[in-house]
This record gives structure tokens, sequence and C-alpha cells, in this order.
RNA sequence: GGGGAGAUUCCAGAGCGGUUAAAUGGGACGGACUGUAAAUCCGUUGCUUCGGCUUCGAAGGUUCGAAUCCUUCUCUCCCCA
């Protein structure tokens, strides 16, 4: 299966520029992608552009991916509506470094002639001075052009404006397209269906300066079937990085999926055959309640992220946390993997003699620690059945919690509600 | 420069001298149901030693009593030049 048909059965495929198809069913073609380095770490919403990027090369072609230290410094104006900050160059450096060391887990860089192959745009842009890129490449663009893409128009309507510096972006990203066609042989540049604009911009510089030809792909954007905008949770976006968000919580982001989100994101996210999606498919249909969709969904894209064994690790928190086991369980873990299973909770110090004398719930979670922000808030939520210790729903605002009831002679587990859970350590 | 409108608890938005910690809607958070889903239903949504205490842009004042009336200030919006 050549690569279009792999995009368009998966349903990724948004646009695509008449004749790419036949160029790539020449042989191995290089193409790229480029990443904007606006944060140390990507996150899900650019899964989308490495699956592209990952179909690209399991199809026998070449994939680079661009990590943009010189765009990054112009700002694209795409979908935004607002002028962004400028980074500093430091920052720019730092974000660059790590982006690029996530990308290397997700493409063969040693695989032969179609190994993936990693580039910074600011190699080329550095010593290229104002002058002469305003004479090379400028001359070849018209103003009329450039101000009728949708990321400009939308800013000349609106009434924030635009400067410059952000009108000039697709000059720079066409750039990058034409120095790629020109010394790596890039033919084709692939990305979400908003880089439309700047990828064209490309195609017409190279063919307008050199009178050569380049293509585009366009991948359509992840949407959730209510409306919200994907890869967004209450704590912000869901990071790649395990730093930033922890392997469990990435697992359990795709955990969550709705059905008809699940249906639809597995076909993108997943490396699996038709067939065998159909058959999962087919399960899931079978008895919705075993979750088999968001199961294989979440499973495929956290071991590749991170590993096998963080994977493990996020399966069997899962089953702790989720299950109505009891503390007991906890009894036969080391103190290192007690640790482990509530990474990313919210921890607290509690003092040991003090729960010898037994401490009131409400001054525990309230006072001792930040569970709740005040007594009142408190004492409402237990009184509404919403706080367990321990696995035990607390019933009484006045009952007291003492030491015999630690875990391991150290630990409470708090729960506000059946997600947040809280780890009170004694010390 | 002239004229007008307004600032209320997370947001929107009622209230226009006491019965108002402040309607209603949204959001958020909890509970039930369930599949760690969706939908639905229910509860909570200033602090509290549960006696009370502090809130309605800021500061003063009138009053037994003010978010509600008066004065000044700060800010926002609209219209006309």
């Amino acid at each position: 299966m050549n690569f279009i048909e792999e995009l368009r059965w998966r349903g990724m495929l948004q646009d695509i520029m008449p004749g790419t198809e036949d160029e790539l069913n020449k042989g191995i073609v290089s193409g790229y992608i480029g990443f904007d380095p606006t944060a140390d770490s990507l996150h899900v919403g650019h899964l989308t552009q490495i699956m592209t990027l990952i179909h690209f090369q399991r199809a026998g072609h070449k994939p680079f991916a661009l990590v943009g230290g010189a765009t990054g410094m112009v700002g694209d104006p795409s979908g935004k509506s607002a002028e962004r900050n400028l980074l500093s160059e430091d920052v720019l450096k730092h974000n660059v470094a790590c982006i690029e060391s996530q990308l290397k887990k997700f493409l063969d860089f040693e695989c032969g002639a179609n190994s993936a192959e990693m580039v910074n745009n600011f190699d080329w842009f550095k010593n290229y001075n104002f002058l002469d890129f305003i004479r090379d490449v400028g001359k070849h663009i018209t103003v009329n052009y450039m101000m009728s893409k949708d990321s400009v128009k939308k800013r000349l309507e609106g009434e924030t404006g635009m400067s410059f510096t952000e009108f000039s972006y697709q000059l720079v990203q066409g750039y990058d397209f034409y120095w790629l066609w020109k010394n790596k042989g890039c033919m084709v540049q692939m990305g979400g269906s908003d880089q439309w604009g700047n990828i064209v911009t490309g195609t017409e510089l190279i063919r307008r300066k050199e009178g050569g030809s380049a293509f585009a792909v366009t991948t359509k954007l992840i949407k959730k079937a209510d409306g919200t905008k994907f890869g967004k949770t209450e704590g912000g976006a869901v990071w790649l990085d395990a730093k930033r968000t922890s392997p469990y919580k990435f697992y359990q982001f795709w955990l969550n999926t709705s059905d008809s989100d699940a249906k639809e994101w597995i076909r993108v996210f997943s490396l699996k055959t038709k067939a065998e999606l159909e058959a999962i498919e087919a399960k899931h249909e079978e008895a919705p309640h075993q979750r088999a969709l968001q199961r294989a969904l979440a499973e495929e894209i956290t071991a590749r992220t991170h590993s096998e064994e963080a994977l493990q690790k996020a399966i069997s928190t899962s089953e702790f946390l989720f299950s109505t086991g009891s503390v007991d369980f906890l009894e036969q873990l080391t103190d290192d993997e007690i640790l482990e299973v509530f990474e990313g909770v919210q921890r607290f110090a509690v003092s040991k003699d003090e729960l010898q004398q037994g401490i009131n719930v409400t001054d525990l979670l309230a006072e001792k620690t930040k569970v709740f922000p005040s007594k009142g808030e408190a004492r409402k939520m237990i009184q509404g059945g919403g706080v367990s210790v321990n696995r035990n729903k607390v019933s009484d605002p006045n009952g007291l919690v003492t030491a015999d009831q630690l875990v391991k002679g150290e630990y409470l587990i708090a729960q506000k509600g059946k997600k947040n859970y809280f780890l009170l350590i004694a010390g």
C-alpha cells in the first residue's frame, strides 16, 4: 500500500497537490514536516505529524524532521488571532535540542537509504542576511500573493493587526522548502491542514525561482466529537515529555477517549493494519464496556512514546487506582514502588506524632494539608460523600484519623471524589 | 473637547433601604447511574472555633439598618466632535 492510500484509509488525508501521488510512486522520495520549537517538549497535538512521518518512512520514503530554530524566531501567524511573543535565542536552542531528542524515538535514523534525517533551519538562516534574502527570495513572491493567505487575511480583518515579522513568516518557511528541495532533494512537504498556505508558498517559490516542481500533502486536524480542543485536559496540554505528563497520565488520557473519537483516532495513531483495527472495532461493538478500542489505542501510543516498561507501570497503576481493591495491595509494595504508583499525585507531609494522638479528618485535609482550601469545603465534601481515606468513605467530618491507619506505618491515601488522589506521608 | 452608560460572589447577569451571603444561567467540584464514556438526575460552589465574621470597583457620609441613598476618587464602555 502506498503512502497516500495509507493516509486515505486512515482518514488522515486533507489536501494533496495534483501529481503528488505519481511522484511518490517513482521510488524513494524525500519529504519533510516542520515542528515549531515553542516549548521544550512536543505534545499530543504533534503526534499526528509524527505519525505522518512514520507512515512516510514505512512506505519506503525518506523523512526529514525539521525543527524550526529560525522559523521559531519569527512566529507562525496561522491559527493565531494575536501577535505572538518572541522567544529568546537561548530558549529556542534548548527547545530545539529537546524536541530533536523526542523525535528520534519515533523514526528510524539508521535504516539505509530511507533513514530519517533531522534538520534545523537555523543552520541555513543564521548567516543569511536581510538584504540578500529580500533580493533572492522576496523578489519572487508578490505581496498580493502573500496577503491572499487565510492566515494573513484573518489578521488583517481583525483588530489586532499583524507585524511585518509575522507577515514574512510564510516566506521564511517557503524558503525552508526551497532549501531542502535544492540541497536535500526534498520533493514533498507535509503538515497539518493549517499549514497548506505556508507549504504552497514554498512550492510556488521553487517554481518561480528555479522552475522546479515540488509537492504538498496536508493532514486533517484531529477533532473531538464534543467540539472541545484535542489534546487538552484540565491540567493543560498532554505532553510527550514524561517530566511534564507522566506516562500514567498520558495512558489515562488515551484510555479516556470517547467511543466515537477512539474509533477515528486509533486509525490515526496506531500502526495496526486495517484488518487488525476492524477486529478490534468488532470486539468493541460486542462489549463496549470493555473498551477494547481505548485500551488498544492507549497501549500502543504509550509504548511508542515512552516505553513498554512505562506502559506496564501505567497499566498496573491504573488497575490499582480504579479497582475497588483495598489498600492492602500497597502493603506488599516497597516504598519506592508506592511512590511510583502515586507518581504525579500531590503529596503532603504530616506529623506522625500528631497522628498518634489522632487528628480530626477535617483538620487533616484542610489545615495540616492542602487537600481542601478551607475547612468548610472539606466538611461539605465529606457530608456530600466525596471523601475517602485509605479507600474508605469518610462519613463523619469530625472523625479521627490515627496512626494505626497508616499503610506500612507511613502512608495515608486521601481521595477527593474518585479520581483525585493525595498521598500523605507521615514522618 | 461634549454627552451618556456602567463597575455585583469563577463568568454572564438579577437585585435598587431591612425578609439578601445576595435570584437565575453557565462553569467548576462532588454524588447516583455507568464502561475511569456520553446523556441524565441530585448536591455543593465567601470564611468559620457553627456563636458568628468579612463580601457587592475604592474611600468617606446619611440611616436603628446600605450591594441598594449622597459625596469624592479610580477604571471600563458607548455616542457626538
